[in-house]
DNA sequence: CTGACTCATCAGTCCAGCTTATGCCCTCAT
DNA sequence: ATGAGGGCATAAGCTGGACTGATGAGTCAG
């Protein structure tokens, strides 16, 4: 039952990827800071816990077999993960020596900083971050008390006395469990009948649910929820268990939709779309750190 | 320097999650069969090694603190991962009371048949799945030996001899790194121009070369490619590096284009979508297991 | 033939994480 | 009040997995 049995860990992942980037134990043993033996020996526990041969060892080198090339793809995804987890908890540490203190909303927050992260750290290694995450309120005061020095904010206007710049766009997608009614629809679903069903929604105050009530007020607002939850993560597993509809941000739920464990809802004509903004108090535009972050979002 | 060091190990993320879920280390510990001071233990060590608090401890139980939160929805990120990379790893032993033998190319099988297999297992657990890749060739080849109950693949047609039934489509994206003039363009890249600048390609014969040498040939076919890469993943790398514009299934890049790793550079009118299909032979329509699972991707 | 690579094997050390046993705190029912 | 029960922490002891270091075998170039 426990995955961590089944799955190696994440050392023998990262061995795996230097020894395929690398084409040879030794050198992959001395990238990661271990020895030869120790690299031999790790690799054959992971090939004898999956049951199959990963790498070909010839006295040249060492070659990923066919299995190998697959098995590594799907280790990648994992490492990948761990880079942004990584980057994340660095970032949350606040440590003191802090130069780039960030402040951004949830759903910023999880699923895209981490990964700006990554990619900042690559151009600036030495930068430590320091990241806040709360609603769009909590980022403008971090702000304007100049305890933050760049904001990532999600909804339909720039909090007072910030400057800002759209640096993408985020829609919200109406889904529901494969076996739902509407997944079998012909037809785009009307906004109405979207509005008068109960759905499963975050609670009020967080920036999905100011959207979709925006949206829907033309419709008389949304009908009372089926269920009110607390994270972006509960209301994704209540609706792929099939309690209902939900609306949730598409950076949520991608893996779900390429698993079909969430099937999208078109919607006729409505505007579910909101703007991700990058902000900072005004006049005082970012240098700096934040300015090389701000590079790696907006172009 | 070492990511595993950073990072905690999957058994302790698992053990973060059951706690956020059930709401108290000794249920969380029960449930992941070990006891509860092991648990207590490891969950301390982490929050060490992070150096953030992650839960609030009370006699009536455990509740994530702020940063609990952010940080157990990036470790859902890695568990994830690691249950797509489990799901394929049985696939893949091919063990002898194997009930379901899917086919599929390459594409398919890295990205997407993870994850069906894990939502499979939740209908089916004691279906034993084992997988091939290849190309559409081989998938056809093993179908029609009745080699493999179902297969995956993409490309403009059937191959001879299979049914089929389109389950979604696959797009091939431009890209390029952030740096790269195109990604200063305003206007979308004339056709002509891709098809006479070198680009990072997989090698002839990949599906994805197919589809693109396709689409190319009214505009006198691509131009000798920059470098001509085995694998998918080396072609991502190449262009993240910079060494020149690729294209790319846009399964295969949608972590990079979020973490902004790389870019997408529109282009005027040219058909880089192509199907992606399941196929069987030819009046065995899929039964039992293979009926299932192809349930979970078509609709 | 020698040196420079590859990888495997063996023996020995060491530590991370487990279990068992215990104690404290709080709440709730008797 | 008092005990039962659930929650968590701490201490002591054990064990297995993973590391190191030394060594040997195979391959290739000079």
């Amino acid at each position: 039952m426990p995955l961590a049995h089944r799955v190696p860990d994440l050392g023998a992942l990262e061995l795996l990827l230097a020894v395929a980037r690398l084409g040879s134990l030794g050198r992959a043993a001395r990238e990661l800071g271990i020895t030869q033996p120790a690299a031999s020996g790790r690799l054959r526990a992971m090939e004898r816990q999956l049951g199959v041969a990963l790498v070909e060892r010839s006295p040249r080198g060492s070659r990923l077999t066919d299995a190998g090339v697959l098995v590594t793809d799907w280790a990648r995804r994992i490492v990948e993960a761990a880079e942004a987890f990584d980057a994340g908890a660095q970032a949350l540490r606040g440590r003191r020596d802090a130069r780039l203190r960030v402040a951004a909303s949830m759903t910023i927050a999880e699923y895209l900083l981490p990964g700006w992260l990554v990619a900042l750290r690559t151009q600036r290694p030495d930068t430590a971050v320091s990241l806040l995450a709360g609603n769009s309120a909590a980022v403008a005061g971090r702000l304007l008390a100049g305890e933050a020095d760049l904001g990532f904010v999600e909804g339909l206007d720039v909090p007072p006395g910030l400057d800002g710049t759209v640096i993408g766009h985020d829609r919200l997608v109406v889904v529901t469990a494969p076996g739902h009614p509407w997944a079998r629809r012909g037809a785009p679903l009307p906004p109405a009948e979207l509005a008068a069903t109960p759905l499963i929604l975050r609670e009020r105050g967080s920036g999905t649910r100011q959207v979709l009530d925006a949206a829907l007020a033309a419709c008389d607002g949304p009908a009372p929820p089926l269920l009110e939850l607390a994270s972006t993560t509960a209301a994704k597993a209540a609706a792929v268990s099939g309690a209902g509809p939900s609306v949730l941000s598409e950076l949520a739920i991608d893996e779900e939709l390429a698993a079909r464990r969430l099937v999208e809802i078109p919607v006729a004509g409505l505007p579910l779309r909101r703007a991700l903004r990058a902000v900072w108090p005004t006049g005082h535009r970012p240098t700096g750190p934040a300015r090389d972050l701000l590079g790696l979002t907006a172009r």
